[in-house]
DNA sequence: CTGAATCCGAAAGGATACTG
DNA sequence: CAGTATCCTTTCGGATTCAG
C-alpha cells in the first residue's frame, strides 16, 4: 500500500516534467526568468523590457513564480514603495535546461516556422 | 531597411524559444512526443497510452505538430483505416533539449510543489 | 511606484454523439 | 479505426481604472 498505482505511468499528470512544461510555457514566464537572469530588477523595470504585459497578468505570474520558489520578492518600506524581484538559487538552476531548449530554437525553429507557414496552404 | 527593428529585443513575442516553450507547454504535446520517441504509434493507441484525451483535442494537437514538421502522419488505405503517427528527424532532435528538462524536473519539482503547498497558508 | 479591482473577449480544453 | 461535428465550461490574457 506504499506503492501508489496512480505513478506507474510516467505519463501522468502529475508528471515532474509536466508541471514544469507548464509553467515555463505560459505567456510570460520565460521572459521573466530570463530578464532576471542578469540581475535584480524592480516591478516597473521588469515591466518595461518584457514587453506589453498588463500588471495584472505581470502580478500574477510573479506571484505563482514566487510560490513555486522561483522567484524571490524583496520589498523595501521606502517612499515611494520599492520591490526587487530576483531569481532563487532553484529560479538560477533553471537557467540552465532553458539554455538547452533556447540553443534547440534558435537552430531549429525557423524550420518549425516554415513547416508551419508551408502547411497554410 | 533590411535591419528589421522589432528584432533587437530577443525578449521580442516571434523569439524562437518563445515559439518552442509555447509549442511544448501545452496540455498534451509532451506526452505525445514522449510516447512516439520510442515507437510508431496509431492514434487509439496513442489514445490509450497518454491519458484521458478527448479524440477532438488529439487531433488538433497533432495536426499542429504536423503543421510544424515535428510528427508525421502515415495513411494506409486499409479496411478498417490505418493511421500511423510517428516523430519526424526534426521532431526527434528535439527530444535532447526535452531529456535536459526532464532531469530538472524530475530532480527538482519535488521542491517546487513543497513550496506551492507551503504558499497555500 | 507597486500593485489591486473589475470587466471583458478569446481561446483552450473537454464531453458527447456521430460518420466513412 | 480514425476521426468530425457540436456544444459547453473554464482558463488565460488583456484593458482600464483606482488606491496605498
Amino acid at each position: 500500500m506504499t506503492e501508489i498505482a496512480a505513478d506507474r505511468n510516467v505519463l501522468a499528470l502529475t508528471c515532474p516534467s509536466r508541471v514544469i512544461f507548464a509553467r515555463i510555457g505560459d505567456r510570460w514566464t520565460m521572459f521573466i526568468v530570463l530578464a532576471l537572469a542578469d540581475r535584480t530588477m524592480r516591478f516597473t523595470e521588469l515591466k518595461n523590457s518584457i514587453g506589453p504585459v498588463a500588471p495584472k497578468v505581470l502580478t500574477e505570474t510573479l506571484r505563482a513564480l514566487e510560490d513555486d520558489g522561483l522567484v524571490a520578492r524583496d520589498s523595501f518600506p521606502d517612499s515611494p514603495p520599492r520591490v526587487e524581484y530576483s531569481l532563487t538559487d532553484l529560479g538560477r538552476s533553471l537557467l540552465e535546461p532553458i539554455a538547452a531548449m533556447r540553443a534547440w530554437a534558435e537552430r531549429h525553429v525557423p524550420e518549425v516556422l516554415a513547416s508551419r507557414e508551408r502547411a497554410l496552404d
